[in-house]
RNA sequence: GGGGACGUAGCUCAAUUGGUUAGAGUCCCGGCCUGUCGCGCCGGUUGUUGCGGGUUCGAGUCCCGUCGUCCUCGCCA
């Protein structure tokens, strides 16, 4: 080996030992005849003292960010007062004896400490320095952790690590297919697997009852801050298991991956709601737990409001639902309909909302609630002095639910609800097969075209599949 | 494909209703510094204001076109 530690592991014990370390420059403090220099490598940092005493006459390099450096020298613990209780390392140096650049750097086109600040397209471009970045390193080893919990815990239920392949031909799901034209056949193609499931049914029919893999899927659909066109995805295929087969099972790999990825507990078994409960009190299929706003419905008192905005949606089959937000009644005018925006991309008209002060409701919405119908509306809403109740009403539930799930998520990024790092997972049961599509007004896969219908709803497949 | 925002120094950003020589921090270069760890101090260079055209006495600023980036909707589970 060409280092005999590592940046990241000397600590006290070592003082006295003769190291050699190879790692790139983080930093240089010169105070003249002598250079504390900071070493880092994938396993962390350590500071190095060098100086014309230790390493002899004219030897001092130029030393510059980023070149890597090789550095034999002697561990020293620090002098009281000079300890650095921020780096692991901070309680020694190595005073250098002799040094060595093995790789030069030039000037970089931007600064990885800055990290985040930087455009994407510099990052990317050169991602070789991104991927220096403490960050980055941070969130590649959370994925490999984490890959590897998986597949330990699932090799201990006797699941079979697969392979399926890569090019293989279209499939009935929405997405479009990324293409790969064949060599051997001209003017045909190979399609990506959007997803591996595809090839479930052979292994189960041919005797392969429980399997598994970590594998890529392809999706040819545009760009979204949170969606690339290739993914990584578990795929868990099991045979002669029943519901609570299969949900005990991913509870189980849920809590020994968070447990060996990031050492908390997770608390077993995780709540369960209906998807049409997800739908109404969260806006969402996949809501986020962590916030305890809900939406409710007001449709069935719209015809005490005398609100024609809530009554005609309702009258038109739609719906009228809302949202008690505490503390929301201190916003200004101006902050509350800046939420507007929110769900009018979401399809609505308008936001409808009032605050609730010491002298009672206020705002656009307070003059339709002086009846017994506001009275209920205001109690199950459970307004407070210093609340805000925002409303969606649309002749189309979708728009409702929809706009009142993206308002809910922003609001709760803006209450402070969603502390990063936080896990409340939950179920969510009951996934319609079918959803009505928007413009054929036909049926159309809710989840993915490979699901089983519910048992009981097996006879209504064919007659009313919505 | 629709809508919106943006494009100024290597990087992150300023620049008043259109007004004189386009600035700051950082990086970089030179000098000083033996206890710093965001080291400090002194000095210095940053530039086709994305590109092309137009309006104007005068354009980083206004208009048109074009290219690029980001967000968003469509799309996608």
């Amino acid at each position: 080996m060409l280092r005999t530690h590592t940046c990241g592991e000397l600590r006290i014990d070592h003082v006295d030992h003769e190291v050699t370390l190879i790692g790139w420059i983080n930093a240089v403090r010169d105070h003249g005849g002598l250079k504390f220099v900071d070493l880092r490598d994938r396993y962390g940092r350590i500071q190095v003292q060098i100086s014309q005493e230790s390493i002899g006459g004219d030897a001092l390099e130029t030393l510059r960010f980023d070149q890597v450096l090789k550095v034999t020298g002697s561990v020293m613990e620090r002098p009281d007062g000079m300890r650095n209780p921020k780096l692991e390392t901070g309680d020694v140096e190595v005073i250098a004896s002799s040094t060595e650049i093995l790789g030069e750097c030039p000037p970089l086109p931007f600064n990885p400490d800055s990290g985040d600040q930087v455009n994407d397209e510099l990052r990317f471009r050169y991602r070789f320095i991104d991927m220096r970045r403490e960050e980055i390193q941070r969130r590649f080893r959370l994925r490999s952790d984490m890959q590897f919990a998986m597949r330990q815990y699932l090799h201990g239920h006797d699941f079979l690590d697969l392979e399926t392949p890569m090019l293989t031909k279209s499939t009935p799901e929405g997405a479009r297919d990324f293409l790969v034209p064949s060599r051997q056949n001209p003017g045909e193609f190979y399609a990506l697997p959007q997803s591996p499931q595809i090839f479930k049914q052979i292994f189960m029919i041919s005797g392969f009852d429980r399997y598994m893999q970590v594998v890529r899927c392809f999706r040819d659909e545009d760009l979204r801050a949170d969606r690339q066109p290739e993914f990584t995805q578990l795929d868990l295929e099991m045979a002669c298991i029943d519901e609570s087969d299969i949900m005990g099972l991913v509870e189980g790999l849920m809590e020994h991956v968070v447990k060996e990825v990031t050492g908390k507990e997770v608390t077993l078994p995780f709540p369960r709601l209906s998807y049409k409960e997800a739908m109404l009190a969260y806006g969402s299929d996949s809501p986020d737990m962590r916030s305890d706003l809900r939406i409710q419905e007001f449709s069935d008192l719209v015809e005490g409001l005398e609100f024609k905005v809530f009554s005609g949606a309702v009258e038109s089959g739609g719906a009228v639902r809302g949202m008690r937000i505490p503390g929301g009644g201190q916003w200004s005018r101006k902050e509350i309909e800046s939420l507007e925006p929110i769900v009018k991309q979401q399809g609505a008209g308008g936001l409808a909302w009032f605050k609730m002060t010491d002298d009672g409701p206020a705002g656009p919405v307070s003059r339709f609630l002086a009846g017994a119908a506001g009275e209920e509306l205001i109690q199950r809403l459970g307004m407070e002095p210093g609340d805000l109740a925002c409303f969606v009403a649309d002749k189309q539930t979708r728009v409702v639910v929809n706009s009142m799930g993206q308002l809910r998520k922003e609001l709760a990024i803006k209450l402070g609800h969603i502390e990063p790092g936080v896990l409340n997972f939950c179920w969510v049961e009951e996934f319609p097969l079918f959803d009505e599509d928007e413009e054929t007004g036909q049926p159309t896969p809710c989840h993915h075209p490979f699901t089983c219908p519910h048992p009981d709803d097996l006879s209504n497949l064919e007659s009313k599949p919505l």
